[in-house]
DNA sequence: TCATTAAGCGTTG
DNA sequence: CAACGCTTAATGA
């Protein structure tokens, strides 16, 4: 359990909810830590929580069938991910990593299902984030087959700014370029480039570990 | 063949 | 000391 100024602090939706339904959420969450590099759960693992990311990054990725591993989506701080699969009490459909260490927090399969079932405002939460995803997988559709390098990066910076699943992001991103690239399916210098490609295109800037987004239209669009 | 990558190394913040 | 840029040899479409 964690208290309400905790909960506020980790939870961007916290006060969307009122009084009892807060207290519930509130009640429902722990919180748990990864060190980098490990495996918060692989394909076929129940993991029956809500999750939030409180600090750190996450990986989203599956392996296709020729046994390469192609990422779905990358998680940073503020982001919430999940609902579909404890909606549905399934096993996880795909493998998550954490990049550097991370802390998680985690609402149990309970909590949610009471809210779901008794808290209108969680329900709006939740179809604002389902519908925020499903735009992004659909845009995956294309992204593989039909775009560059750089447009692949500018895609995927984009969605860590994406203010409907990160309202309290900030436009600069702490992050190297090393971990934007296991992000984006790049190689290290070939995200370097890429990242050079988009400051001359006036998009973002960058310095050490750090990104700094200056258009976000643009590099939603880039390479159209 | 041409493009992309992992690995190594010197430099930088 | 980790992140970055650059070179090189290997890899693969």
């Amino acid at each position: 359990m964690i208290s309400a100024e905790r909960f506020r602090q980790i939870a961007y939706w916290a006060d969307e909810l009122n009084g009892s339904d807060f207290e519930e959420a509130r009640r429902g969450i722990t919180e748990k830590s990864f060190t980098a590099g490990s495996y918060i759960c692989h394909k076929g693992d129940r993991l029956d929580y809500w999750t939030g990311v409180v600090s750190g990054l996450v990986k989203l990725s599956a392996v296709t069938e020729s046994g390469k591993s192609v990422t779905l989506a990358g998680l940073r701080d503020g982001g919430w991910f999940g609902e579909g699969t404890v909606l549905k009490n399934e096993a996880r459909q795909y493998d998550l990593v954490s990049l550097r260490d991370t802390d998680f927090a985690l609402m149990n399969r309970a909590t949610f299902m009471k809210l779901f079932e008794t808290s209108a405002a969680f329900n709006k939460i939740l179809v604002r984030q389902l519908n925020e995803r499903l735009g992004h997988f659909i845009a995956l559709v294309e992204y593989d087959r039909t775009l560059g390098a750089t447009a692949k990066l500018a895609r995927s910076l984009a969605w860590l700014l994406n203010p409907v699943l990160y309202p309290r992001a900030s436009k600069t991103l702490e992050i190297t370029q090393e971990e934007l690239g296991l992000l984006c399916g790049l190689s290290r210098q070939a995200t370097g480039q890429s990242l050079r490609q988009l400051q001359a295109a006036r998009l973002i800037d960058f310095a050490h570990n750090s990104v700094q987004i200056l258009d976000d239209a643009g590099l939603r669009n880039f390479g159209e």
